[in-house]
DNA sequence: CCGCGTTCTGGGAGCGCTCTCAGAACGGGG
DNA sequence: CCCCGTTCTGAGAGCGCTCCCAGAACGCGG
């Protein structure tokens, strides 16, 4: 039980002092107590225990030039990121696995090119290890904002081209996966597949669509529909495709948000879903797949996964065990088979 | 322009000496220049730029004990938390007043009661100078561990009873919106005026309650129904009102979403808004009040102006400012007139 | 019982910065 | 022209920790 000294925290010294070792011992037991004979483990350990030692956090970083924190990059270009249940995730990944490394997560949001500035300087300021952040549109100047800062730095999302291809990153595998959803309503016996896609700066909506293209190397232009990845601009490219292909009989949708957005007008117009059409999404958001109907068949990806894997990748440049180890990750991905398709 | 010096960062020493002047007067200037001649404080400059000299932060924690960070404690008890646009607007305010003050971020996001001692270890090592954090529900062991970290804390609402009340906390004034928003139908001619509250074990829904009834002394329990704060149980609450108290002609709804879901089954009925029942909501969410119909009249409250209070708040502590400054702070609300009251 | 190699331990330097305090510089009045 | 008060400046001491390195302790073979 830690002694009740209001006055200033107790110091390493005193540690040593009350255990009757040097500060270096007892600085070793505090790192681990590698090389210490276990008595004195004990002795020291039981006066951090006596005197509710905690390390001084700045004093550490000041010798170690290490300071166990991490910065998360929330570029705000639209406006809902925070509240976006995809990047909830993601973050979640990124904060348990930075828990796990007993590092800090210090947010930075930035809140238009205004922030550059602040935020170079706070990056190249030192005061966290590396940072993470997100590739968003191709015309985002915040990875150069990074680049600048010469701070380690991992990317949630494939970037945008343009972007220094040597940033590593994070991805699902966006085409594979599109690719298995094309397949799969290819094997059902759809003949008119169509493909909702998301906007055209964003390289997983890119990526979604290659994958589709993979498949139904000649698909008909006309199959084509491009979406905000929004579910009312779903519904309208749900409509739009009804009113021009009638003989659809299988979509394959860019996320699950539109993907909801389509059955919405399917059943709207009274056709039925897998019957006369089925619907592939994208995400395996369980918000939206749940309350779907039917049941959306969709690309499942791992996302609070890869928010973790961030962090790992990060971690290993950090620790210098980066070499030899890939700097980038595509994780699979993998289709959910439920009533939709 | 910083030169390229791709070696060690430069130090106050550096930039000391390519300024002819010793490292006490640079640091004067890296902190105001207060109390140095203006020529000197042109060289140290100029040398600070050349050199691209960023100030170390631990060295400058280790000695002046403030670090420039402020933890925000992110609970997780029920689970959609982060993604609450109510949330969001608070951490942006909260975001935002930081940097105003030059300040960090830490984003502590406790997933358990098993995390408790990694938070409070986290607190008490000196890793940030002060915690922001929210009060949930009652049962909330969290208060108690914040508490023993002897670090200032500001909460975000008002905390339930049976925490320590000398916390200081910044709330709206849920209360008197409420009381306002019920007035409001009065005024109107509402004669059977019923309210949908929050779940009992939160303070925002208790003193909306607390306000109705402040107005309405002897209301017919018949007209209370209790809600979670989601858009599905204020619409279910609305019908049970309408089944058992078809005279109901003013509802006072105790936040935007369950006013929405009410205001969903009024519609299905064939029930009039406001003609026939008159509704008022709480909170003024944007995301809510824009796509009602009819649109929403509601209580306004300023919740990114929360957050940045409860910045302020802590920061007059941490500067020991801090006495003689009110501890908590309740906001005003007021009525926002639209179509629906 | 001594000498040598090996394992532990402690002294001390130094990380980069702030801040106190003494001394330098300056200016004005006698 | 000198003296004293005021404003600036710089030397130096530390903040609490890690880590290098020298030396102590220990064990074992001869």
């Amino acid at each position: 039980m830690p002694e009740q000294t209001t006055g200033p925290r107790p110091t390493l010294e005193a540690v040593a002092a009350r255990a009757g070792v040097s500060r270096a011992t007892a600085s070793r037991v505090v790192n681990g107590g590698a090389g210490v004979r276990p008595p004195l483990v004990e002795k020291v350990r039981r006066a951090v225990d006596e005197l509710g030692y905690v390390p001084n956090h700045a004093a550490r970083t000041l010798v170690t030039r290490r300071n166990g924190a991490v910065a998360v990059i929330i570029a705000e270009p639209e406006f809902r990121i925070f509240s976006d249940p995809f990047f909830e995730q993601q973050v979640r990944g990124i904060s348990r696995e930075l828990t796990a490394h007993d590092a800090q997560l210090v947010l930075l949001w930035v809140e238009g090119p205004g922030d550059h500035e602040r935020i170079a300087r706070y990056l190249g300021g030192g005061h966290v290890d590396g940072a993470l952040a997100f590739s968003l549109h191709s015309d985002d100047a915040l990875p150069a904002v990074i680049e600048g800062a010469r701070i380690p730095v991992v990317l949630g999302g494939r970037p945008a081209p343009g972007i220094d291809p040597a940033v590593p990153f994070v991805d699902c595998d966006n085409r594979g996966g599109a690719r298995e959803a094309v397949r799969h309503l290819v094997e059902r016996g759809c003949r008119s597949i169509a493909h909702i896609s998301g906007p055209a700066d964003q390289t997983s909506a890119v990526d979604r669509l290659h994958g589709y293209r993979d498949v139904l190397i000649d698909a008909d232009p006309a199959l084509l529909r491009v979406g905000d990845f929004t579910e009312e601009s779903g519904a309208r490219a749900m409509a739009e495709l009804l009113d021009h292909r009638p003989d659809v009989d299988g979509v394959f949708v860019a996320n699950d948000l539109m993907a909801s957005g389509a059955l919405l007008t399917l059943r709207e117009r009274g056709v039925r879903v897998p019957e006369d059409v089925a619907v592939v999404g994208f995400d395996d958001m369980a918000s939206v797949v749940g309350r779907t109907s039917p049941a959306l068949t969709t690309v499942h990806q791992d996302i609070e996964g890869m928010g973790r894997l961030m962090v790992k990748l990060l971690m290993r440049r950090l620790d210098g065990t980066g070499s030899g180890i890939p700097d980038s990750v595509i994780t699979p991905t993998s289709l959910v088979r439920r009533a939709s398709a």
